[in-house]
RNA sequence: GCGGCCGUUGCUGAAUUGGCAUAAGCGCAACACUUAGGAUGUUGUGGGAGAAAUCCCAUGUGGGUUCGAAUCCCACCGGCCGCACCA
């Protein structure tokens, strides 16, 4: 590794080891920083202001997703992506943009939190050591960002803006009509004037304050409702959907989730789900990433369709249940009903008594229709996700001793309560078509309800359902026994007894086609204190009021206590309790909002974590902007639409896909409201996404399974050893508690920085996980010891190049090295880069005398990867500027070709024989010399030729008859 | 269960549009320099046959399309990821 011993460093004191790389880094990360040399000005004047002779340069914006500052510090595998971006950064600007690449930190959430609970301090103290260390960590790699533009998420200058976004949000309503977010001022003119009617009729000025809230709160983009969310007793705090597993339990920390009525703010991110469904189609993003945006807000269609009920006591001819389904086609199979056990009608439509008839199975056993519901909602509600998931097989429910009318066949058909049909999605209630669905299926069949074949089954099954084992579902098939009421469908495709059905119910006033998505609301509260307040206080009516701007930051308060209160995990029975509120100096408190001196509460909830990631790729562009998020002028700059990039957004952001969802939804949803707002130029946030791969380590188990210290683990005649017991290997995360964490200061100390950045970027492609080696790593700090050793004596210290020029051959290497490797550079593809530049670097080492103008070339080829030698050789080479802005080099067209090509000659698409061309070669010469040859003479052993393709100049393939 | 992605050498991985499979690196081997090598350099390194030129086989398995397939299509095997009673 590093050490040599003093004869070497006698014989070789200028040689490129891991201790001249070290002054070498330090020396050139200091320049870097003292001449802000990777600021990057925006338009205009101002203090980020610069020369028009850069802003008029094309602009590359370039980011990483948000880093949190763990306690535990970087292992190797976190800078992977930061690297990447630099390395595409200073590319970037070497040809020619003005690159704005910078790196803030997400630092309000939980693990700040449980760390500061742990260690007894204040989470910012902590947070704001971790975001040093973080920084120290990160300067040795030589990252050039501007770090003017730098901040963290719990800078209450950053988290005023935070709260002044949630102001904007909550103070608008989504219009269906203009497809956007209008001022809630303009809804209440509406409201005022007579335009829009009240829910109930009568006048908004007749209304009371609270009444005129509530109202409004049905509106509002972001609004306080009492809604079933998931609270997580073990953490204190309630869940977004996006954070609760689909095993009903916590994404972090692994703790149970239950549902609770609780009063919560939530984010009408449901407003937006065909445009943000609709704008992925413009977006450079993996086609993963947007299968699982798509998936995750589930948009289907079909038809909403009412079924009449007639209940107990009320002459009400009008009640009816409505339903969402996708098979409105199947609506004759209808032959039951299903209602979410929650759903509101259930009280309403149970009866005194059953009806005449009901079979056993039906009743639970229950003397009443009410008393069998109770008992069902009560299991219902006590059931944990978890168990519910794992009974899914088996389906339970009730009769709710109800009938209702099928509206096309005019049976009556009967309902039941069931937890196989969930509150959340569409109405909240089924029709169930025993035939064509299989959840309706097995239900049916466990509570034997008649089943209705109304789609002829195109498996050669047979019409009579009783003799099936499942349900058929397919939609390649025709319509049968679907007659009555005035319309047919039998005979029709699937597809167009939808189109025939959906009509019909739209003309008879009993349903219409709708479209239905899976998305729902984001709840936007958490019971923590490490987060950012609400800008909100209520009045003595409870009615919230949002703060004016200038009230902003409400900075958080000091508390005696800022963990939140937990729980026995297990306790569904408990609700939360907000740390803030314990502040009551805080929480209490005198203002006047326009209606005089009035005493309000603070809002003591605080918000979820993913606040500050929504928007931080704008307060990039314009950092100590007092007056505005960001000015707008410098938003259009950096972001703006343009061509090929239609919704605007950063060039590029590169961040794990563990994002898919959650951040990058939310981050979408903001950026969308605030360009309806008319507060920024671009609607999509990031124009091209890329997804890194994780850097994984393989983990080494003793005969019990404990993971030993992977670096002590040594291979002996090709088994794995430790402490002379066998060991066995898998693949698995880098971490402490797997004793393979390796971490980018031990790599830099052994070998340098520049070593490290080009071992990362050489491991593989950048969006594919791989293992860590760090033995392996030798081979990128040979790769940097030859390209030294290609311009510095390692004796005497003296540059050894000479002013020759290049032969021909080394000429042409370089070329198309140079061309290889811009490509390479444009499409992130850095390791095949980097093998360019190894076999140019490894042709270069073989001449006796290295030319000056191949040396310099080379360089400036791997200045992007290996920034500080770079530096380091540039000056030495007589030059006076930083290698940051020098051109890259271009290949001469000329040159990337070989001055004659090999081509192969094939009989029958096997390799016969070989022929030196010229590339410019005409197919008919080609296909000549290719069949005269002897080899393929011979090949042919006299057969005719049946045909010849020529692929000039490379290829000749001959098919004998 | 549904959807998506991926299987190339001892290992990490290259292969542009369907056109010489295995670039580059690690490891391994030999040699040189060296008191020494865990330094550096040079050379070799998919399998099989052969003295050699060369030939045959090989990209998870089996089929197909094509003059030609790692690449396109179908089935299967193995692995990874996402969603999961979504009506």
């Amino acid at each position: 590794m590093s050490e040599t011993t003093p004869a070497a460093e006698a014989a070789a004191p200028y040689r490129y080891t891991a201790q001249l790389a070290a002054g070498i880094e330090a020396r050139w990360q200091d320049l870097w920083e003292r001449e802000g040399t990777f600021d990057a000005p925006n338009p205009g004047g101002g203090e980020l202001g610069g020369p028009a002779e850069i802003t008029e340069r094309p602009k590359k914006y370039v980011m990483d997703m948000f880093p949190y500052p763990s306690g535990a510090g970087l292992h190797v595998g976190h800078p992977l992506g930061y690297i990447a971006t630099d390395v595409y950064a200073r590319y970037q600007r070497m040809t020619g943009h003005n690159v704005l690449h910078t790196l803030g930190f997400d630092a309000f959430g939980l693990p700040a939190e449980q760390y500061a609970v742990q260690t007894g301090t204040h989470p910012r103290v902590t947070t704001e050591a971790n975001i040093g260390t973080m920084r120290r960590q990160l300067r040795r790699l030589g990252l050039g960002h501007d770090q003017r533009r730098s901040f963290a998420t719990i800078d209450p200058d950053y988290y005023k803006w935070t709260q002044w976004i949630f102001l904007q949000i909550f103070n608008s309503w989504y219009d269906p009509e203009a497809k956007k977010a209008r001022p809630i001022d303009e809804l209440v003119e509406q409201f005022a004037s007579g335009a829009r009617p009240t829910p109930d009729g009568r006048p908004w000025q007749e209304m009371t304050a609270a009444e005129r809230a509530d109202l409004l709160s049905e509106y509002r983009l972001a609004y306080a409702s009492d809604s079933p969310v998931n609270w997580c007793p073990g953490l204190g705090t309630v869940l977004a959907n996006e954070e609760v597993t689909a095993d009903g339990r916590s994404e972090r920390g692994n703790f149970p989730v239950f549902k609770a009525n609780l009063r919560q703010w939530m984010m009408r991110i449901t407003a937006y789900a065909d445009r943000l469904l609709d704008d992925l189609d413009a977006l450079d993003w993996p086609e993963a990433i947007k299968l699982q945006q798509r998936n995750w807000i589930g948009r289907s269609e079909g038809a909403r369709v009412d079924f009449p009920i007639h209940y107990g006591g009320e002459a009400d001819g009008d009640a009816k249940i409505t339903v969402f389904t996708t098979r409105q086609d199947t609506l004759f199979g209808a032959t039951y009903m299903v209602l979410a056990p929650e759903h509101e009608l259930v009280e309403k439509i149970v009866p005194a008594t059953w009806p005449e008839g009901t079979p056993h199975v039906w009743t639970g056993g229950h003397a009443t229709p009410a008393e069998a519901v109770a008992e069902y909602r009560k299991q219902a509600a006590a059931k944990s996700d978890v168990e519910r998931q794992a009974e899914a097989k088996e389906k339970t429910g009730v009769f709710t001793g109800a009938y209702a009318v099928n509206p096309v066949s005019g049976e009556p058909v009967p309902v039941f309560i069931a937890d196989y049909v969930l509150m959340g999605y569409g109405t909240g209630a089924i029709m169930a078509v025993p035939a064509h669905d299989s959840r309706d299926f097995a239900f049916a069949r466990a509570f034997e309800l008649p089943m209705r074949c109304v789609v002829k089954p195109s498996d050669g099954r047979g019409t009579d359902p009783a003799q099936w084992d499942d349900a058929f579902a397919s939609y390649e098939a025709t319509i049968v026994n679907s007659s009555g009421n005035g319309i047919s469908l039998d005979g029709l495709s699937v597809v167009d007894a939808k189109a025939a059905i959906t009509e019909w119910l739209a003309g008879h006033g009993i349903g219409e086609g709708t479209v239905n998505f899976r998305l729902r609301d984001w709840l936007f509260s958490r019971q923590r204190y490490w987060g950012e307040p609400f800008p909100i206080v209520y009045d003595e009516e409870g009615v919230a009021h949002p703060l004016p701007a200038s009230m902003l930051p409400v900075e958080l308060p000091e508390v005696d206590d800022y963990s939140p209160r937990t729980f026995d995990p297990d306790d569904a029975d408990t609700s939360p309790e907000t740390p803030l509120s314990r502040n009551e100096e805080w929480v209490t408190v005198e203002l006047d909002l326009g209606d005089g001196l009035k005493t309000y509460r603070r809002e003591t909830n605080t918000m979820p974590n993913w606040a500050g990631s929504c928007w931080y790729e704008l307060r990039y562009l314009d950092p100590h902007n007092s007056e505005r998020l960001v000015d707008l002028q410098a938003e259009r700059y950096w972001m703006g639409p343009r061509e090929g990039q239609p919704a605007g957004g950063v060039d590029l952001y590169v961040g794990g896909a563990e994002h898919a969802v959650l951040h990058l939804l939310y981050a979408r949803f903001w950026h969308k409201v605030l360009y309806d707002l008319g507060h920024i130029s671009s609607f999509e946030p990031f124009h091209k996404l890329f997804n890194q791969g994780m850097i994984t380590a393989y983990v080494y188990r003793d005969a019990r399974g404990f993971p030993v210290p992977a670096a002590e683990v040594e291979e002996i005649d090709g088994r794995l050893v430790f402490n002379g017991e066998p060991v066995t290997r898998e693949a698995g995360k880098m971490g402490k508690s797997l004793k393979n964490t390796v971490t980018p200061d031990e790599i830099c100390a052994d070998y340098g920085a520049d070593t490290l950045r080009l071992y990362e970027m050489a491991m593989g492609p950048l969006d594919v996980s791989r293992p860590w080696e760090t033995r392996a790593v030798i081979g990128s700090y040979r790769f940097l010891q030859r390209l030294w050793r290609n311009v510095v004596d390692e004796a005497t210290g003296e540059v050894t190049v000479v002013d020759d020029e290049p032969d021909e051959e080394t000429l042409r290497a370089l070329h198309k090295a140079i061309d290889g490797i811009r490509g390479d550079m444009e499409a992130l593809r850095f390791n095949t880069a980097i093998a360019k530049a190894t076999e140019l670097n490894n042709h270069v080492t073989k001449l006796r005398r290295v030319p000056r103008s191949v040396a310099e070339q080379m360089v400036l080829l791997v200045a992007p990867l290996a920034p500080h030698i770079a530096e380091e050789l540039w000056h030495k080479l007589g030059h006076e500027e930083s290698v940051a802005y020098v051109p890259y080099p271009v290949a001469d067209p000329e040159l990337v070709q070989d001055e004659t090509v090999t081509c192969i000659v094939q009989v029958k698409g096997k390799v016969r024989a070989r022929l030196e061309v010229s590339p410019a070669i005409p197919e008919d010469e080609l296909e000549k010399l290719a069949v005269e040859n002897e080899a393929i003479v011979a090949a042919l052993g006299g057969a005719g030729i049946r045909k010849v393709i020529v692929r000039a100049p490379k290829l000749v393939n001959i098919v004998p008859a």
